[in-house]
DNA sequence: ATTTATACTTACCCAAAAGAGAGTATGAAG
DNA sequence: CTTCATACTCTCTTTTGGGTAAGTATAAAT
């Protein structure tokens, strides 16, 4: 894809009623966000999950975090939330149509990153090395 | 795209070797931010932007948060900054190769918002009636 | 009777993020 | 001599994010 067929698919999309745009950027604003994303993969790979399983695959997040996206991603349709009545309490949690439509857009985000975080790196190392000499 | 296709594409990139999986998830972590996100869409459509002008395209964003956001995109390589000896002062931000090829990476996560917003906001209120009944 | 397991919820606290607003540098225009 | 423009930078304050730890419910196992 080049920079311009790039530039018009985003353009193409419609009119940008300001609105929409507001909208738009919420959601944005909602989903960019360091662990939804990985609790979005964890769910694509795993396909269904306790919470417990989820809290050991998303190493570091803490109870109360993980509660509180899950939460979130529930309100917002990504997930459903299943509850069997039994004791000790056992909860399931797997994506929704709309998750996994999620799930495919972050795809690339994540492709990438595999791919380039080394770039990131260098770019990283290049930057402090040009403000020690001339900054 | 089915299900156990992006479940495969998602695995199939590598043996997963934990260190790596850190260094994605830093990257992710700094690049999956509302006003990064933002800014590479702004500087997609754009191409070359002065200060001013990005301020005025990403409402509500302070000037601090502005400098902020575009110093670390600098430092990660994203962006490069022109700095023209002049007065008033000015300086020109464009992407770079990287920086637009993140772009491509959060394209497809645009498209998933302005597809879907309406079904956020459709589960949202889902949600909330639910857990005005019975919650 | 006590422990265990699970998935929370609540309360408290600190540090980091982010906003508001003033200050800075400087040459050109009036 | 004052004003204006631009892209910051600095300081101060508020807001948010996020951690820890304790509490809850309850049936089954010991």
């Amino acid at each position: 894809m080049t920079d311009r067929s790039l530039r018009q698919e985003l353009q193409d999309t419609g009119p940008t009623d300001p609105a929409v745009d507001r909208l738009v950027e919420e959601v944005i604003g909602r989903v960019a966000d360091k662990w939804t994303m990985l609790l979005i993969e964890i769910l694509t790979e795993r396909e269904c999950c306790r919470f417990g399983e989820l809290s050991r695959a998303c190493t570091g997040i803490s109870q109360k975090m993980l509660t509180q996206t899950l939460r979130a991603m529930e309100r917002d349709g990504f997930v459903t939330r299943t509850v069997y009545p039994v004791v000790p309490p056992k909860v399931e949690y797997r994506l929704t149509d709309l998750g996994l439509g999620l799930s495919k857009a972050f795809c690339g985000v994540w492709l990438w990153a595999e791919a380039n975080f080394d770039k990131v790196e260098c770019a990283r190392r290049d930057y402090a090395a040009r403000n020690a000499d001339e900054g």
